[in-house]
DNA sequence: TTCAACCATATTC
DNA sequence: GAATATGGTTGAA
């Protein structure tokens, strides 16, 4: 378990070794809201917040969730952690500089992809960097496409900044929900800093 | 613009 | 275990 600081937010991550037995046997809560970057997922365990998707639509986003969590059940129930959430980004929407208290996120990932997102949330707020710095940060610069990966499996869009990081040539190249969000993204963030 | 390496996972056999 | 496919990449040809 490491735990990775930004902006005062805390996030707490938990090894995948510690998940893959309980998986069986977990109930995932999710439920919808409206996002500055449209409609948006927020899914819990009894621990913590374990996903924010920002898929294309609601139905997307349970299949995604589902995928990543293929031995859990889903079941739609609105959790008071997922109206911290909301009250968060609403907040980002009305620029507030004042930061809801964090709320706990229960993270699955190896330790790798824990490294990178780690190391993402370390990218200032509204700056960007690219696949390679990142590789750079862990130690070793051809990581890369391997940075490209464990961005791609993030599980809290934008909590975990992955739309900060771009393509060495500076331009924007894939993004699991579509470019397009991730240029609103920024575009946002830029607005709101 | 195209192509072939590069790295960590997930999946499948 | 080994082979294969797949990513939000890169750098050289």
């Amino acid at each position: 378990m490491i735990q990775g600081k930004t902006s005062g937010r805390k996030i707490t991550v938990t090894n995948s070794s510690e998940y893959k037995k309980v998986g069986a046997d977990m109930v995932i809560a999710y439920s919808t809201f409206k996002s500055p970057f449209g409609t948006c997922l927020v899914a819990s365990t009894d621990k913590g917040v374990c996903n924010i998707l920002f898929g294309a639509s609601i139905a997307a986003d349970i299949a995604d969730l589902q995928s990543r969590w293929p031995l859990s059940k889903l079941m739609k129930k609105h959790q008071p952690i997922h109206a911290e959430v909301e009250a968060y980004f609403k907040d980002l929407a009305a620029g507030s500089k004042t930061r809801r208290n964090a709320f706990p996120m229960h993270l699955k990932g190896t330790d790798f992809q824990i490294r990178v997102w780690k190391a993402l949330l370390t990218i200032p707020g509204a700056k960007t960097s690219t696949y390679g710095d990142i590789a750079k940060k862990l130690g070793d610069p051809k990581l890369s496409r391997a940075v490209g990966g464990a961005i791609g499996s993030n599980p809290v869009g934008y909590i975990i900044p992955c739309h900060r990081v771009l393509k060495s040539d500076g331009g924007i190249s894939g993004f699991h929900w579509g470019v397009e969000k991730k240029k609103s993204m920024l575009a946002f963030e830029a607005e709101a800093k």
